[in-house]
DNA sequence: TTTAACGTTTGAAAAATTCCAAACGGTCAT
DNA sequence: ATGACCGTTTGGAATTTTTCAAACGTTAAA
């Protein structure tokens, strides 16, 4: 491996670990997938712990919760092999979107619960202005949800370009 | 305070904690939030510290958290009071996503530079499947730019309406 | 100049998370 | 059967994050 190579492979490490902890996750995930979006073919858990200098044991808890995300996924290997090997799911983007978009429908959902809730108390007392803004939020959210789907759909037919070429 | 206000409130905050958390974000910061939401008018910080059970050390800090990213602020009280008191930000949820936005984007520069980098560095080895990767990342990123900026466009007008009514 | 009422900072304690080494259970080759 | 080679699980150690109590600096009243 070239010092190229071997500099651009580090930062990738590096900088995936940050952003995903900046995403409130585990940083060890971040640099599993980087590892995996760098390595050309699929790498085994001892491959991967070993290149980030880790044992087995919390590699292989990470890479159950990458698959549990689909962030990553099982290779095919020999039948010959017992090895497990991984790789980044190639849709990767995509699920890591969609998973974002679960915690946002669980706010829309949060937000009418509350909404509904408040709006059977008001009866009793004036909560006016808590009703607002769970009118509010919930609108928010909704209208997040819409753009986020047609994100989706978008992106996933901008892919599709992209693959064909 | 009724029973049903008070099962309310600490729905909220509860719900809101754990909010929160999903994003990877303080627990606590999310229970002020909540806290501020529900109240109808401003709260010291002493108020919110006892609210919470909590002392006034790191409700001081999360304060501090909270207003740098414009989710509360101090509000005006009177000349002859020492004491700050605090309310929940109007523009929110607005601010809020915008400083999803900011983490957004810095994926797409992060995509960006790596790019770049593979770019230099496959002068000398085959390095295309991580070179498609990074220009995969970055127009996943892109694009998602371009509807986080759609989208808080849409927000803002349908906000507007709803304050007129 | 003191005293009192604040919010902030700080150092250490408590709690939660991350991590490892070792034990374990399963599968295949011998 | 036995041993070798897997991945997973587990108990506790190590690290990080959260929290508190106390000290601190500031401001204004006495």
């Amino acid at each position: 491996m070239t010092n190229a190579e071997e500099r651009i492979r580090k930062e990738l490490i590096q900088r995936f670990g940050d952003a995903y902890k900046s995403f409130g996750l585990n940083k060890l995930m971040g640099h599993v997938v980087a590892l995996l979006i760098y390595a050309p073919e699929p790498l085994s858990l001892t491959d991967i712990a070993k290149a980030l200098g880790r044992s087995k044991g919390p590699v292989s808890q990470i890479l159950r919760r990458l698959r549990d995300h689909k962030l990553v996924r099982k290779a095919w290997s020999p039948e010959d092999n017992r090895k497990d090997f991984y790789e980044i799911e190639p849709e990767i983007f995509e699920n890591a979107f969609r998973n974002n978009l679960e915690l946002i429908k669980n706010n829309t959902r949060l937000a009418g619960q509350l909404k509904e809730k408040v709006a059977s108390a008001k009866k009793v007392n004036k909560m006016d202005v808590l009703f607002n803004r769970m009118v509010e939020m919930e609108t928010f959210y909704k209208l997040m949800e819409k753009h986020h789907r047609n994100f989706l759909s978008e992106w996933i037919s901008e892919r599709n370009k992209m693959i064909k070429n």
